[in-house]
DNA sequence: ATAAATACTATCAAATAGATAGGATTAATA
DNA sequence: TATTAATCCTATCTATTTGATAGTATTTAT
């Protein structure tokens, strides 16, 4: 499962991304009424997002968040892996986070292929989609 | 990720139907030390697996664990959601622990759709599977 | 100056992950 | 019947992650 952190951060660029014709920072405040997320967490993963260029903020008043880069340029997979890191079912599988296991030689394991396969399949589907695909759908 | 849990209780799965054919049954020490997995950890996972009828247990001399039922009859799957709970991404996606999500309504999910190809191409690839058809890769 | 916004720091509670320790119980067998 | 070897059970523990909240500092437009 991903985490509801995740879940909230890709619900809020969804949000952002689509009020950018309005061409104006949205508030925190806004997109945690609106999508039903409690702010200061809110808060924090804003930030976050921010700290990892996928928005930037202005503080002060008229302050708030804006994409930094044009919606359909910002792939879901970017925005899981900064939110809750690897994608893949097992570490070493991982092609972002890849770690050996502790335990198992890997030429011997008899589960890596598998999961190999499940990480080919779930990338088919999520390297296809962007924040603008999502925004659209 | 799966837990190292899931992956030891997979690993120690087996290995077990790996050992079918001594006809005898397979003790937790010996599971421990060929798979390096923590012996009590181990202890729990196997005791977890008998309460959930894939595993029986012989205590005493000469006792040990075996498959309640043939390799080809334990699915992947059924393992997985016994020790991790969930395939799936989002609650609200699941087959078998389906939860609708606490803050948004799933007729205007922007996310869900996604999330059950996501879905449904990893059960593709898990549903083939049994400890049977892992034993032999 | 003031108001409105994000930034930052600290903290917290609950759940989960990942174990470990020690003793109780059971069963084979000498 | 004593011994040995195994699982079973209960309790406990630590670290990490999850999911948040509170309060203050800082910045910016007007």
């Amino acid at each position: 499962m991903i985490s509801n952190k995740c879940k909230y951060a890709i619900k809020a660029l969804v949000y952002i991304a689509g009020k950018e014709e309005e061409d104006r920072a949205i508030l925190t405040a806004d997109i945690a009424r609106e999508q039903q997320i409690p702010r200061k967490f809110l808060e924090i993963i804003l930030r976050e997002l921010r700290n990892n260029r996928i928005l930037e903020s202005k503080r002060g008043k008229d302050g708030g968040f804006r994409l930094l880069r044009a919606a359909e340029d910002i792939s879901l997979t970017e925005v899981m892996r900064i939110i809750d890191g690897p994608i893949a079912m097992l570490p070493c599988v991982s092609l972002n986070y890849y770690r050996k296991c502790d335990e198992c030689e890997e030429e011997s394991c008899e589960i890596k292929g598998v999961f190999e396969q499940v990480r080919d399949r779930t990338l088919d589907v999520l390297n296809g989609q962007t924040i603008k695909s999502l925004t659209l759908s």
